[in-house]
DNA sequence: GCCAACGTTGGC
DNA sequence: GCCAACGTTGGC
């Protein structure tokens, strides 16, 4: 595709005691479906991803907090089986094999950071202020993130000062 | 461990 | 349809 959109960029927390980037890098072919997602906002956010897509895995949950790596979105959304488990932690009587309502995306792991970006790291940079995740309250599993925070969040990664 | 922020539920 | 109550998330 020759005219191909650009990659966008989000980003999806994870806790790393149920699921962590080390668990996306051994898992085969690096690759996992994103079920569990139980919130409109978060799904309609990954409704939107495409193929090619950008994403930071952010460990929420531990201390210190932050973004252990990237991933890239090999699989556009389809409905989240572990909805219609009624044995599954994710379970919602509300979704049904006719209607589901949530949805998951496959990722694949693209790229450890060398160096593991904490919330502090984020804090102390200036161009990181703006960022969805840093904002009180932001309880979003899933959000985009601007093309220059990628940027930043990558350098930051790769162990690289920006001051 | 506390509590602010937020989404969801349910009574009316 | 409003809104209080409740549960959950997550920063601190």
């Amino acid at each position: 595709m020759p005219n191909a959109a650009p990659p966008r960029h989000w980003l999806m927390k994870s806790e790393p005691s149920v699921f962590s980037f080390d668990d996306l890098w051994k898992a085969p072919k690096r690759t996992t479906h994103w079920a569990g997602v139980r919130n409109y906002q978060a799904r309609n956010f990954m409704r939107e991803m495409r193929r090619g897509d950008l994403v930071l895995f952010y460990h929420s949950g531990v201390e210190p907090a932050g973004i252990a790596g990237t991933a890239e979105v090999v699989r556009t959304a389809y409905p989240d089986a572990s909805a219609l488990d009624a044995r599954d932690h994710g379970y919602d009587p509300k979704s049904t094999a006719e209607n589901p309502i949530w949805e998951m995306v496959d990722v694949r792991a693209k790229e450890r950071f060398s160096h593991f970006v904490t919330r502090d790291d984020l804090k102390a940079e200036p161009g990181l202020q703006a960022m969805r995740v840093m904002q009180r309250g932001q309880r979003l599993s899933v959000m985009p993130v601007e093309p220059a925070e990628w940027e930043l969040v990558c350098r930051l990664g790769a162990g690289d000062a920006t001051r």
